[in-house]
DNA sequence: GCGTAACCCTACGCACGAGTAGGTATGCTC
DNA sequence: GAGCATACCTACTCGTGCGTAGGGTTACGC
């Protein structure tokens, strides 16, 4: 007869669900170096060897941080943007569901997000996630030009794509740091610059610089 | 007679640009944290006690990097875009002065300002930076729109503003990324997203979610 | 009930790097 | 050429925090 431990004995995937969540956590409030595993075990109700036995490093920890995180607000984009709409309306609801995202998310999705971009070892990982939504958006505007008959660039494409990425990435950094504003208002704002612009470019118009 | 030193002594109006030189190239390539006092100072041609001495501890001399780096940016920009121009010369002119500056110091600005966004200490200085830029710029889009007569909420404005610097930067990282880019090119694009959205925002067209 | 695998812990080694103590050489002023 | 400020160095201290060694306990199959 040993006295009661206080902890329980769980399965291995709920445990890693925990540690997931308190490095989130942890990452978020802290950065990825002032954060410590220490404080990221006690969060999490476990002690250190077992973080290091089930997701590894510091830095694989964080991957799986970002990839966890990342693979959710993928899938709550996929999910609201069904690719049989309109571009304008698949645009609209992909918004809607990234700053929804982020907005009920502020102080995880945002924060992990802005540590990967500094450190050289994540930026690949979010390279990848990021390719990925300037792909999605690209194609969106493609297949919009296609069905009025006019082409573009490869190069032009991407980096409209990329533009309109980039200020959606930076309207949620402004999301995440303000508690008070609302996700869709932002949206609306955001399909504002995103598509009044993208649709003058899809009916031709375009901009050039004045000579000289 | 003693053996001739292999240093030169200067003055420290000098070594200080020297350092801040060696700080901004070892921290773009290694990031804030694994870069090394004793690296910088040694990139220097320096000994770690006079970094110390002219410059302060790791974190002042960060900030003093991203002040220099940040103040010559604005310069160039502000110098390019006179006030008394219309709202897109003068936003064209900035974008190109802005796009300019990164494309000419790819490793070191850019890279710099990733890694201040991260790092909480630094997001202040940061945040002070963007917060003048969306001045100038909501001060540009302002000035236009009482030049139609037209008013817009200030929040709105902001938000606008916001969105297109935060474009512009989301550029300025990818124009980072890739060297073989021009930097021209790249601020005709931004120009191209970025006046024809809000143009189309100057003439009162809005786009409105729809119902349901 | 008994072996074995999965969970879980306390306690440490150890490297790394920020910041400092204390001292030396050089040039400038009068 | 004595005095003084400035430029500069070598060689430490010491905290912090990653990662691990080694060992205990509970559940589950058979």
């Amino acid at each position: 007869m040993s006295t009661a431990p206080a902890f329980k004995r769980l399965p291995r995937a709920v445990r890693e669900q925990q540690m997931l969540d308190a490095a989130v956590k942890v990452f978020s409030r802290r950065g990825f170096h002032a954060a410590s595993m220490d404080e990221i075990a006690e969060d999490a109700g476990i002690s250190k060897p077992m973080v290091y036995a089930y997701l590894g490093t510091k830095e694989e920890l964080f991957v799986a941080c970002l990839h966890r995180e990342g693979t959710r607000m993928m899938q709550a984009i996929a999910g609201a943007a069904a690719p049989d709409l309109p571009a304008d309306e698949r645009l609209w609801r992909g918004l809607k569901a990234f700053f929804g995202f982020v907005g009920a998310h502020r102080d995880g999705w945002a924060v992990l997000y802005r540590q990967a971009r500094g450190e050289q070892p994540f930026a690949g990982e979010l390279a990848t996630m990021r390719a990925r939504l300037v792909e999605v958006v690209a194609g969106m505007l493609d297949h919009a030009l296609r069905a009025e008959g006019r082409e573009i660039t490869a190069v032009d494409l991407e980096v409209v794509a990329y533009a309109l990425v980039g200020a959606s990435e930076s309207l949620a950094d402004w999301l995440a740091d303000h508690p008070e504003a609302d996700p869709e208002k932002t949206a609306t704002r955001m399909m504002n610059v995103a598509w009044l612009g993208a649709g003058q470019l899809l009916h031709g118009v375009t901009w050039r610089p004045p000579a000289g």
